[in-house]
Formats: structure tokens, sequence, C-alpha cells
DNA sequence: CCTCGTAGGCGTACGGCGTACTCCTACTAG
DNA sequence: CTAGTAGGAGTACGCCGTACGCCTACGAGG
């Protein structure tokens, strides 16, 4: 009956990650994803009630092209659960802008619940049950979503570790070498390095 | 010479820390901070040259009572980083509105240097060294923050937790059946239970 | 074929935001 | 006494999210 809808939630999210990968997250408006698709700014409000929902939708389509199979069985476990974490890192890190909306929506996103199902089934070949694997999901869920965080909008990233290195050394020695050391770490090598203490902590 | 200033910088804070704690971090503006001084809106330029510096100030402030003094030497190096770890949380939690504020500020604000150097202290004595240290460090600050984030802010903090129990059981068996279990599971039991998983690894 | 209900689309408007700029006032160090 | 600075108020601009109302195009029921 009525006249067809001439917009896809799925076109109105790649509209908006259009603007956040071009012009930052900051630039992210109704207005401007408005703009980016050609109509007024009001016509958004037809397809989401909400800017909140808009945003989930771009977190929807950013863990879209997130891979929730199983890895190859045969790996170890935590291999596995590696390979899981890896994979969202990736993700998520693929639309740097857009990290903190995905971060903070990611529970509400089905890509970041296949994510979960995944990893607790890898969890649980690993004999891994009950509160103990209630505690190991969540503690993975705080230190990758932490870790990300830190990596690309925390203090270590950009102006935060020259300003550390600039610290007074006799009130802050540790730091201002740890500082030093920090260079030489990559940010691969600091994620996953990280992500084995969690893992081997994991055992017996 | 000049006119005395009528305003510190702790007591913006104060009033701004008010403001969120009563009407919430989205209450946040410098309109309301300067009505809750009994100021016009642009007299707080003359102390901060931004929000972003007010926000600053916030964090300071909350950081502020966290207490970065080394616990008691004799007690195991993991519980002593526990100790600080608990100590971190508590101050942030403190103010329950302000907790994205003071996770995203944390790094610029002197107690939570403070807080670091404390912690590289006991890891050092611990004899952890060089780039593990840094990885160790930085695999800390990711996972509590990260969980201090999930606690209050994440899927399983109010709504979330139900959401994930409504879930279609045969899609996400392991999610659902973990949800119903979580409840078992008490924030503290969780955190530090996530934590212990940490510290456990960096063994060895 | 006509009509009627619905979705599309546009424009206007409101109250809030951060902040640039201007003007006058009150104070105090010389 | 005077000069110079901080305090304080006001106005203004361009954003924001979004409530609301109007006309238009369509397609299914009669």
């Amino acid at each position: 009956m009525p006249r067809p809808r001439s917009l896809t939630p799925d076109r109105l999210a790649a509209a908006a990650l259009a603007v956040i990968d071009r012009d930052g997250l900051a630039a992210l408006s109704m207005r401007t994803v408005a703009r980016e698709l050609g109509m007024s700014p009001m016509g958004l409000y037809r397809y989401v009630s909400d800017r909140e929902e808009l945003e989930g939708l771009v977190v929807d389509r950013v863990l879209g092209d997130l891979d929730t199979t199983p890895p190859a069985a045969d790996a170890p476990w935590r291999d596995r659960i590696e390979t899981m974490v890896g994979r969202l890192r990736d993700a998520v890190v693929r639309h740097p802008e857009a990290i903190q909306l995905t971060l903070t929506h990611r529970h509400r996103a089905p890509g970041g619940l296949l994510w979960s199902e995944t990893v607790l089934g890898i969890l649980a070949e690993a004999g891994i049950d009950g509160t103990r694997r209630v505690v190991a999901l969540r503690a993975l869920h705080g230190y990758v979503t932490g870790a990300i965080r830190l990596e690309h909008l925390g203090p270590l990233a950009g102006t935060g570790t020259s300003a550390i290195a600039a610290l007074p050394e006799d009130r802050f020695p540790y730091l201002t070498q740890t500082a030093r050391t920090a260079g030489e770490v990559g940010p691969d090598q600091e994620f996953f390095g990280g992500l084995r203490l969690l893992l081997r902590g994991l055992d017996g």
C-alpha cells in the first residue's frame, strides 16, 4: 500500500561510517549524515528514532565483517582464542575513528554477540565451566576493549609517550625509564603479550 | 598589581564534579558549571581555556583522593598490586557518573601517574624488568580500565544481562547459559577474579 | 479508474551547546 | 593618584538533536 522505502538501514549506516572515516567521529551528526545522503536532516528520523540508534547501526556495520566462525579445532585452544581476539581487533581498528563507538556499543551488535558465543565455545572445549567461564569471558572482554582503547586513544598513543618521558626523573624514576623502554615494544607485541599473560593465567 | 583571583582551579573542579554527581555527566557544560558557581558562563574561560581542560581538572580531583603510597612491603607482590588496583577502582567508582571522564583522562592526572609509578615499583621488586615490565603495566592498565568500564557502562550492567538472557537459545547456547550463571558472580569476585588471572600469568 | 492511507521529503523552530568578542568595573601595586 | 589587570556581564555565531507541520508520490482496495 504505502510508498516504498527509499533507504535501507545498511545504506544509512554506510553513509554515517563514510562521514566518520572521512571527517572523524566528531563530525558525525544527523545533519552531516543527511547531507551525505542528499536528504534533509529530519529525513533520517524515519529510519532511526535517535542518534543513538544510528550509532548502533554504524557499529553493526563495523562488526559486520567480523569473522565469528570457530577457528580450526585442531589448534590449541589458547591459539584459537588469540585468533578470535585478533579478528576482533582487526575489525575494530579497520575504522580507527569509530573505535570509541564500536567499543561502547559492541554488546548490542549481532557481530559482537556471535563473537562472544564462539569464544565461550572455545573456553568450554578447554574445560572451563561455570563461574570460571563467566570470569574468563569478562576478563577477556575487559582486557581486549581496554587494551584497544589504550592503544588508540590512550596516553602511549601519540603525544602521551613524550609527555611521560618529560616527567621529572627524580619523582617518577620507573615511569620515565619505562617510557624509554616502551619505544622498543611494538603494538602487536604489547597487545598479544598482555593477552598471553591472561591466557596463561587461565590454566590449572 | 592585579585584582586577586576569586576562584581556585580546585573550586572550579569541585563545582563541575558537583554538577556531574547530581545531574549526570550529560549535564556537564560550561553553562551549568557557571550557574553552579553563580557566575556568567564566559567567566570560566579565565580559569580554563577549554572545556577539555575543565574535564582535566575534574579528573585531577577525582584521582586526588587516590592513595598512591606503596602498600606494606612484607605482603606478596601480587597482593600489593591487588591493593593498588583496588584503590584505583574505589577512587574511580566513588563518582560513578564521572567514570567515563576519569578513565579517558586518567593518564594526564598527577594521581594517575603516581599510581603507575608505584605499580611499576612493585613489578620491579617482583623481578619483572625491561619489556616484560612494559607489557605488564600496559596489560594491567588495559584490564583495569576495561573491566571498570564493563562493570559500570557495559552490557552486563543494568539492562544488558536481561537482553542477553532473552537471546534465542538455539543460536546462542553458551551465551544464554553464561548469562544465567553470571547472576551468581558478584562484581568484586568478577573483577578481582579476572585480575588474578592476569597476575597469575605474570609469573615465571 | 479513482481514492485514500502511508512513507517520503522539506522547512521551520526551539532550546541547548562551546566559545569569540566587547564593554564596564573593582581592585591593588607602584 | 594612577595604571594596569582580573572580574563580571552581555551579545552573537554557528553548531547540535529533534519536535512538528506541510505537501507529494505511490500503490492497493473499492
